[in-house]
DNA sequence: CACTCATTTCACAAGTTTGTGAAAGTACGA
DNA sequence: TCGTACTTTCACAAACTTGTGAAATGAGTG
């Protein structure tokens, strides 16, 4: 049996393109812009054209200006205008990931938010509509409150793995 | 200055119900379910009829009708069928918030698997690219694993409130 | 100063989602 | 067994999303 180097699958990266897109969007992301993002993760180069990702997905260049400019604005991609050239180049900002996630996660700030709205129009916490809404309030809330906590051990267990302790 | 005493502001709670809708659809929620189950938070009665849900809304019974059968199944909503009569009440179901926010955090896990799949595509984690893709991977792969423990402290903050350890 | 070519903008077509009205279904009460 | 009142199902209409082609824009280059 022939030793076969780990090697790029074309076709199967296509399909986790289109695949990571679907979840994305169940996340409120475009469809497109999920392609773009999947397309730079997935490419070896460190940054593409607009016509680059245009050709490796196959769809119009229309299609990508609409989602780089959605992207950018998110400050998941970076624009990198290219010295002595038109073409810009556009590449993942590090970390991103991480800024997205702690973005979604500051919806439940908002929804502990309206949920203290509702206990005001239900007249209080000692109606019993008020009661349940000032519940939901109260765990969001919570979770909201503790989830910088959880992050933080996320920066400190990657710096640990890069920089392990003295023996 | 007279006092006044802490009353239901119907309207508020209208518009308080269709904001939280909108929330909710962010998170895949479709728009009726949304309302409906914010009617039941915002009623003070304990459970309420389809009927009872149509009209509070102003929307036609169908759209109650498919709104429940999509809670029920995700296990929101329960139904109460009543004694000699043909109307089924429909409740809250108890920690509902809690596991609707469980069940969305498990989406994560399902993000780091199909990075995984990526990895393997990109021909394993020496390339560039698989490097990226596996950074994406441990970072959703490790909240999902610290979140069990993060919602524990949830449970056992409630419960401290209800029960104070004596001093 | 005009030419070239990557990118952007715009209007539209195709597909999807969402809520309604009308009719069928269902179980109680007389 | 029939009538009544609630609920569900179904097909469709309206609104919204999404991606495209074609034309406009803008920055280098001869």
């Amino acid at each position: 049996m022939a030793y076969s180097p780990p090697q790029r699958d074309e076709q199967a990266m296509r399909s986790f393109v289109e695949n990571m897109a679907r979840l994305l969007a169940d996340w409120g992301f475009p469809r497109m812009a999920g392609r773009v993002v999947f397309t730079l993760m997935a490419a070896d180069e460190q940054a593409l054209t607009a016509a680059e990702l245009a050709e490796r997905l196959g769809v119009s260049p229309a299609g990508i200006s609409g989602a780089i400019r959605y992207l950018v604005h998110l400050n998941m991609v970076a624009r990198e205008p290219v010295p002595g050239s038109r073409r810009d180049r556009y590449r993942m900002v590090d970390d991103s990931w991480y800024e997205v996630t702690v973005a979604k996660m500051s919806l439940l700030k908002t929804i502990s938010d309206a949920a203290d709205q509702g206990v005001a129009a239900a007249g209080g916490e000692n109606t019993p509509a008020g009661a349940k809404l000032a519940g939901m309030r109260d765990f969001y809330a919570w979770v909201q409150d503790n989830m910088p906590a959880l992050l933080a051990q996320w920066a400190a267990h990657k710096s640990r793995l890069h920089h392990p302790p003295p023996a």
